[in-house]
DNA sequence: AAAATCGCCAACCGCAGATAG
DNA sequence: TCTATCTGCGGTTGGCGATTT
């Protein structure tokens, strides 16, 4: 048959190795001579060879190793396995957290580049990362939880802005020190933020629609915003999920109030969607990262009245890094009717812009692979390419909220507006009012209905928004059941239980669902090892002190 | 107890850049 | 300058054990 088992004398060759040999397929790293070589499973007299062709000729010039070591495998192979099992100072088992945080941040730098986060975790293979990332995904999807811790991407934020280096840097940010959170944001991002803070509320009209939202749906990671999620996973093992990804959950004051931790997130589901009026068909092909801000520029759209003309089957345009975000994009994209979560609004308010009216992401197209926050900034260059058309021609953008709404709904909810104001307002980690995405967040219901009421009508912002619930199945009951146990998304929730009725009532009477939407958007990692750095506190106001609010958020969800 | 599902891991594949001839 | 080869990287797949239904 071949040299695979007439050569076997050596006792490289297993039995399960010459009992189906691959061919290789000639491509680079084959065997020129067209042996066959094998595949599959290294055994430990291949790993022995290898091991010692390595010490006698070092590494590289791998293609020579079946050559001269009579090991039937092509170079690639070789190194493969010399890379990921054999080589020394190979640190085998399971990622400590000191290493799973530094992947997070890494990867919230550089994207998919494993290569280079492996150069950052001494003994760690690119493979190992690789693979954990992809379970921490998928195990996060199916959470429902964010991908990104926010500090995080309030680090990134944060930091980017201290740099003010004055220019967008290319594309390859790995020649930084990641552990140095030396991030590279764009400053355009931070423009808008400055221009928030002077009261010139970016508005542009004819910015594609990538906004702040989008950025933070993608950096955050839309799975917090648990609509998309495949709802083929048993409640249960989401439970464990959850309860595993919240590690605080363990704690048995938390858990045993915690009877269904993975309803909550059924329920911000159902809630939103209700909402909203969407099912967010999950629709794959829709990996348009603006269509995806458009579709949450389309639900602040609702919220002040300006309709977006964002619709199904708009444009569709490549993420530079899919990843998990397709699925994600889709089951926002696949509703033009649907909404997001109101969290997203306002933020989408300041860097509102019409729907993509072309091909923007070639223009700010993310270097290939990028990860999430890298291709985050991509946009936020692409939107800095717009920004200069900022205009206060409210009537030129539909879809565009304005400022002035946005400081009318701020001031609608005095209790949020206070607090940041306490903790860094203006400046926020989205860029511009927190109080803005409280209000935003928080549907002041004129007539006092409850989101679990159905309203056909709310009212957001002063203006009549049409609410279309999908799933007549919210009832009292749950919504009772829901709030109590958003008490438990955010442990610290549990902590202050006194002073949220001296909070003003008016503020908060549809708190559940934005209650949930902060939970799972911050509630991720928050609840996990969220440690609120005094830069976060200083700077957006965003530590726990700027979240202050929000136990009383989700408290207030308990009232009647 | 069996089937289904999932997570983890290892390995392969294809592409692209670098380098040598 | 062109071509072939090597090397590295990222995406994907498949196997296997554990867990759940």
């Amino acid at each position: 048959m071949s040299r695979l088992t007439n050569d076997s004398d050596d006792g490289v060759f297993s039995r399960d190795q010459t009992e189906s040999p691959l061919i290789d397929e000639g491509n680079s790293g084959g065997s020129p001579s067209g042996v066959v070589l094998k595949k599959g499973p290294w055994t430990s007299a291949e790993d022995a060879i290898l091991v010692d062709y390595v010490k006698k000729h070092g590494e590289g010039n791998w293609n020579a190793v079946q050559k001269h070591s009579g090991l039937f495998r092509c170079g690639k192979s070789c190194r493969l396995r010399w890379a990921n099992h054999l080589r020394p100072n190979l640190k085998k088992g399971a990622f400590t957290q000191e290493e799973e945080q530094i992947i997070i941040e890494l990867h919230a730098k550089m994207g998919n580049k494993w290569a280079r986060m492996a150069a950052h975790l001494p003994g760690r293979t690119d493979n190992e990362i690789k693979n954990y990332w992809n379970t921490r995904i998928k195990r996060r999807q199916r959470a429902g939880l964010p991908l990104y811790p926010p500090e995080v991407c309030m680090q990134a934020l944060q930091e980017s802005q201290s740099q003010n280096t004055g220019g967008f840097q290319n594309g390859d940010n790995g020649h930084q020190d990641p552990l140095q959170n030396t991030y590279d944001i764009p400053d355009i991002i931070f423009d808008s933020i400055k221009s928030n803070q002077g009261g010139v509320l970016p508005y542009v009209p004819e910015l594609p629609d990538i906004s702040m939202s989008s950025m933070l749906m993608k950096g955050l990671g839309p799975s917090q915003y648990c609509t998309y999620m495949p709802p083929t996973m048993h409640r249960q093992k989401r439970l464990r999920e959850s309860v595993s990804l919240f590690p605080g959950f363990n704690h048995p004051s938390v858990r045993d109030g915690l009877h269904s931790f993975d309803q909550i997130q059924d329920d911000t589901c159902d809630k939103i969607a209700q909402s909203f009026g969407s099912t967010f068909p999950y629709d794959p092909d829709v990996k348009n990262p603006l269509q995806y801000g458009a579709i949450l520029g389309g639900n602040s759209l609702l919220n002040n009245g300006h309709f977006s003309n964002s619709k199904p089957g708009a444009e569709k345009l490549e993420l530079p890094s899919l990843q998990f975000l397709e699925p994600d994009l889709g089951s926002w994209g696949g509703a033009s009717s649907s909404s997001p979560p109101h969290l997203i609004d306002s933020v989408d308010a300041f860097i509102q812009s019409p729907p993509p009216t072309g091909t923007v992401q070639s223009e700010c197209a993310s270097p290939r692979n990028s990860g999430l926050l890298d291709a985050l900034l991509h946009e936020a260059k692409a939107l800095s390419s717009g920004k200069n058309n900022y205009s206060s021609d409210k009537s030129s953008n539909s879809s565009t909220i304005s400022p002035g709404e946005l400081v009318e709904s701020s001031n609608n909810v005095n209790l949020c507006d206070t607090e940041w104001q306490d903790y860094g307002e203006p400046i926020s980690p989205l860029g511009h009012s927190a109080s803005s995405i409280f209000s935003d967040c928080t549907p002041i219901s004129a007539s006092g209905s409850s989101m679990h009421e159905h309203p056909a009508t709310e009212t957001f912002l002063g203006q009549n928004v049409k609410s279309e619930p999908v799933e007549p199945i919210w009832t009292p009951e749950r919504q009772k059941e829901t709030s109590i146990r958003s008490n438990y998304t955010r442990p610290d929730a549990l902590l202050d239980s006194s002073d949220w009725l001296d909070q003003s009532a008016g503020c908060v009477k549809e708190q559940t669902m934005m209650s949930d939407a902060i939970a799972t958007l911050l509630g991720d990692d928050y609840g996990n090892n969220y440690k609120p750095t005094t830069s976060n506190q200083g700077v957006w106001g965003f530590g726990s002190c700027g979240w202050k609010n929000l136990p009383t958020v989700y408290q207030m969800s308990e009232l009647p």
